[in-house]
Formats: C-alpha cells, structure tokens, sequence
DNA sequence: CCCCTTCTTGCAAGCGATTGCAAACAGTGT
DNA sequence: ACACTGTTTGCAATCGCTTGCAAGAAGGGG
C-alpha cells in the first residue's frame, strides 16, 4: 500500500550526488564524512521528505528506534500512571513505543514476546504480573534487552524495577495501629501477583509487632479493582463485629470501600477509616481525600525505560535491579477508631 | 541484536525438503499446495518454532498486520475507555497495535503519521483533536488507510466516527430546564476540539429555545481535565448570582465541580445540580452518582478499528462516517433548583 | 617527489520474506 | 498415446537499508 512513490535513500543518493551508502552514513550520524558531502545530502533529504524506513532498517541490522511494552491491560489507574511515566521516557528519548496488551488471555504474552523479540523493537519492557514467564527464556534466547516492572523474579539474572511494597504496607499498618485502630482488616490484591502478597506480608508484620497475630479473618481477598474492593467491604462491613479500618491493598478498591461504607451511611473516617495503596491522581480528589501508601508510579516506568536504554544502547552491562521508596500519605480518609460500635475497646484512645 | 539464531523461512524449507517460496506460501495460505506438502511445513514449523519476521514480511511487499493508534496523551478516562474499545477490537481482530502519543507536542503528529505510513503499519487510526491535519495529506498521499475519531474534517473523503455532540447536549439541557433550572452554566471543553464547541452549540440552542437568550455570561472555559472544571466552578460559585445548575463539557470536569461545590458545603443535588458529559465508569461510582450525557466511548472505538480493517481487506470502498448516538443517564446529581432565596444567603454554608 | 597513514566514499553482499514466471506434474478427453 | 488444462513447486528478482572491504584522495615525513 504505502509502497506506492515512496523516497528511498537512493532518491536521496541521486538528488545529492552520492551513493546510497554514503547516504545511510549520514542519516546515521557516521562520522567520517566531509562537511560538505554532509550538507548536499541533508539537503537532498529535506528537499525529497525522505524518512528512513524503518523496516528495511532494522531488517539490515540497524536499530528499530522502537521499544516495546508489554503489559495485561490498560483499564486501571495504576497502569495508566506507569504507562504515562513510560511513554514520557521512550519519547524523551527520541524513540517510539508499540504497546501490546495481552487482556489476561494466555499464552499472548509468549506470542508477543517472540514476535517483538523477532526484530520489531530494539528492548521490551514487561509488566505482566504473571508466575509464568515463560517468555522470558524467548527474550534471553535472542538476548533482546528488557526489564521488568513489579514482576518479582528469582533469576536474578533479569533487569526490573519494583518498590518496597512491604515496607510500605508495614509503615501503613503501623499508622492505623498508632491511630488507636485493633480490629483492621485488610484487603487484598490479586495473589498472583508478587506485589500483593508482599503487602500481605508488611501488613501481617506490622500487626504481629503490635500483639494482633490472629488476623487470618481480617485479611479478604480482592484483586486490585473497584468492584472487589466495593465486594469486601460489604462483606466485611456486615459482620457482627466489624473492623474499624480498612487497608485496601490498591486506591482502585479503596474507592470501592468507600461506597460501601456510603451506601451504609458510614461516614469516613468518623465511623470508618480506609486507607489505600498506591496514590494515583483520583486518590487526592475523592472526597475525603484518600490516605494511602504512595508509589512513585511514572517513577517506574521512567526508571525501567532508563534500564532498558541503557542496556540497548551498551548491551552486556548485567542485570540491574531497582527498588524504589514507597512512602505514606496521610490524609482524611484515616482517624481513630470511632467508639460507636466499641467493644472491649482495650486501646489507648487518641485525643 | 535479535538476529541471532533467527529461524526463517528457509530453515523450516531445509527441515520440510521444500523451497522457501512453498513455505511462505504455506505461512500465508496460498490455496494450491498439495495437502501432504503443507502438512510437512506445518509440521516442520512447529518443531522449529518459526515465526515470521513482520519487518522482512511487511519489507517484501505484505502486510505488517499491526495498526497504528496516533493520539494526544492518555491520561484522561475517556482516552482510556476509547483505547479499551480499539485495542479490544484491534485483537480480536488478530491484528496488533502500535500507539504513539503525541502529548501535544507539535509537529509530532506529522512525524508519526509519516513513519507509521512508511510501512511500519496497515492502516492507522488518529483521535488527536487538532485542527491542523497536515498529517492527513501525508496518509493519502501514500495511501494508507485512516480512518478519524471524533474529529471534524471538511473533508468528506475521509473516513471518521464521531458521535452527536450536539443533540447530546441539547438535550442534557432540557432536562435541566425541565427540572426548572433558569441559571444554567456551562463548563466547555478545549475550543480546539470540534466536540467542545458542537457542544456548546447544543447548550445555547436548547437554552434559547426556552427564552434564554443571554447565555454568554454562563458560558465559562474549560480544557476537559478535572482541575479546569474546578476552578471555573469556584468562578461560578463565588459569583454574587451563582448558577443553581453547572454542565459540565466532561465528566472529569464535572467532578472537579462536585469538590468545588463540596469545599463550600454545598450539597449535590440540593444546594446544586452537576452534570456532565460522557459517561465514563467513574460516573457511576462517585457519590451522588453523575447524571451525565453517555457516549458509547468504547463502541466509537471499535467502530473506528472495524472501518479500518474494512479499507485495509478491501481498498477503494471510499469514505465512510459514522455518528453514534448520545443518550441522556440521569442519576443522582441532578434536581429541581434550590429556592430562589438561596443566592441571596450568598450560599450558606452547611452544618 | 615518493611512500605511508588517515579520510572519504562506492561496491556489493546480505537481512527474511513475497511473488511473477515458468518448469514439472497430473488428470482428462479423444 | 497425445495434446490440453490446471495444479504444485522452485528460481530468482525485489523491497530499502546497513556495512565490511577496498579503492581513491589528501596530508605528512623523509
């Protein structure tokens, strides 16, 4: 189709009165190339419109200028985030960016993974939460560079960028303990997912460090949506003895929390805290504005594109594994505990 | 860097005893080979775990089978549910997709156009609301199917899908005048984008044809982005005769007016009515649920890919545009007006 | 003024796949 | 058994660009 006229390096070569080699040198910044020989080609392309074809290029072995980014859906906030932080990095860099998402159906994950290692980009990144990465041994075989984002590997043979997840819901925890709170339930995310049981793990420390080991009925799972957030809490909310806080896992379910407690005419956090994890945008827009654990989200993704240039543009520096910071954002959305449904309330009552 | 170990075609002819050209024709289901022989390819295939290369492929004259997605950004919701809606359809149709975000950065859009239509893809969809098509020419000129999304184009030789901004509009705005709202102010869109003013179109011809005419003051600017929503209702309802409803050009918008009015205790709808326009998820999960003028974002989406691929399998079937009908959702945050006397206790503040 | 080194630049061989053309094969009808 | 039609395959040219190799040009030292 668009092979109809279109301006080849050797319109170019003509045009300047070169060959079509001394052509490719310029485009590519060669450096041996008298000043002159240099202008009357630059010309020549300006004259013409030539834009190199990307697909002759790299089929000929030179790079693709494109890096691709392989991840499950686009739909949550979270991935929006990342993903703005991701492109803001691949086109600070000159470089272009083919997103694939793999919409949870299995197996797409190792069929993109090939097609794009076969020659369509130059480094992939991946951020597929998923135990099976059986598209990794695809990319080590054709040694295409990558990095994975919030994917927790035991080979530490592979470059990726995570945060402190536990430490995170740990520090959380611990501010709902500090708040008075005892009976503090937590929902989960999705467990395949390395990230979320990590938050398990912080938030049953924090807990244990303070003298609450049972909290096996405190912990619902959810996965990381809205709706599984909304679910939880209208389960957790309707027991005979609720918590007084609720650490959703990701801001997305502490929404949903938030409307279950709505819709029971629970006020937050007078009758009940929540807390999040996560921080994207809409957290410090909903009313009231949502305490939560905050990840540097577009951090991420700027961090692992670094990684991956990095890589592609001097292969062979080994693999390099970032953990980042998370930290807490107090907001409105936590108090003490409200005495409303007070049992044997044993707990230093806050102001 | 992924050219080593490369299976191509001619590996999987040596394995299979045949020529190369039997093999691609094979991978590309040419109809006249011998059932034995595609049977020896395919199975030679698979042992190699061949895949073909879409740079060589796509070089030699093919398709790419990937499609390119040229839009602003994609940070807002209903770029995300738009992109749902393509990527949805673009998979389900096989084919992959390769997104470029210009992040209004101009000129970009030019660039991407022309390299996308270098070969790198089949056919192209654009959702960038810009008046300066100067890519279009470009994707004509080399013949590369397009087709537009919710941008206006004189051109009627372009294939695009939109929706009916207008009606849309007009008819939130009866609702509002008859729920007996007189004061009715709208938060536009960004006047760049053809939507945005087809909008206001709506607004005023609904509003004048229940005898209010003078509407400029009420007409306040936007961008479509919640933080612009905010401050102009903070405008509006610091004004000595404040709206006692407030349309918003977007949903976002139209939550960064729902905080605006709760900073000041207002309550949605009593004190105020707050709609907006597109129905996106978020709509209906705020508190009080938006009453909200629904476009069948993800549908426009699909719409968009299904044309698309109709011009890629079979050129020359001419433009075609699509408008999607706008229907009215009314929720929660619309009712009747507060009382008159409530401007004159320049909005008191609640409890 | 010649020889050697350092620049510049062109030639030509790929990269992996598609496809027009034509040769090699069948299958039929007579 | 022969010409004829239609099916299966392989050959080789191409797509646009990169790059190793080597030749021509330019500059320095002896």
């Amino acid at each position: 189709m668009s092979d109809r006229d279109q301006v080849t390096i050797f319109d170019v070569a003509k045009t300047a009165g070169v060959s079509g080699s001394t052509v490719s040198r310029v485009v590519n910044g060669y450096e041996h190339i008298a000043p002159r020989t240099r202008a009357k080609v630059l010309a020549a392309m300006e004259e013409l419109g030539y834009v190199a074809d990307t697909r002759a290029r790299s089929l000929a072995g030179g790079k693709t200028n494109v890096i691709g980014v392989l991840v499950d859906g686009m739909g949550s906030a979270f991935m929006t985030e990342l993903l703005r932080g991701i492109d803001d990095a691949i086109s600070s860099s000159g470089m272009d960016m083919m997103l694939c998402t793999t919409n949870s159906r299995v197996g797409k994950e190792v069929e993109y993974a090939t097609k794009l290692a076969n020659g369509m980009v130059d480094g992939l990144v991946v951020a597929i939460p998923s135990e099976l990465s059986l598209y990794l041994s695809t990319l080590k075989d054709r040694s295409v560079p990558h990095v994975l984002i919030d994917i927790d590997n035991e080979d530490r043979d592979t470059s990726m960028v995570k945060v402190d997840n536990r430490s995170g819901a740990r520090r959380m925890t611990e501010h709902l303990l500090g708040l008075g709170h005892r009976r503090i339930s937590m929902i989960t995310g999705n467990l395949d997912v390395e990230s979320a049981r990590e938050r398990i793990v912080g938030f049953r420390e924090a807990m244990a460090d303070a003298g609450l080991v049972d909290t096996d009925e405190l912990v619902v799972p959810g996965d990381f949506n809205r709706p599984s957030g909304y679910e939880a809490a209208v389960e957790l909310l309707a027991r005979p003895v609720p918590p007084t806080a609720i650490f959703a896992s990701s801001d997305e379910m502490a929404f949903g929390v938030m409307r279950a407690a709505a819709e029971r005419g629970m006020l937050v956090p007078e009758h009940l805290t929540v807390v999040g994890f996560d921080d994207v945008p809409e957290s410090s827009w909903v009313q009231p504005a949502l305490t939560t654990v905050r990840q540097p989200i577009q951090e991420i993704g700027r961090r692992a594109i670094g990684l991956l240039l990095d890589e592609i543009r001097s292969p062979g520096g080994g693999a390099v594994s970032l953990e980042l910071k998370t930290s807490l954002v107090a907001r409105a959305s936590s108090g003490p505990p409200s005495d409303v449904g007070a049992m044997q309330r044993h707990t230093a009552p806050q102001s």
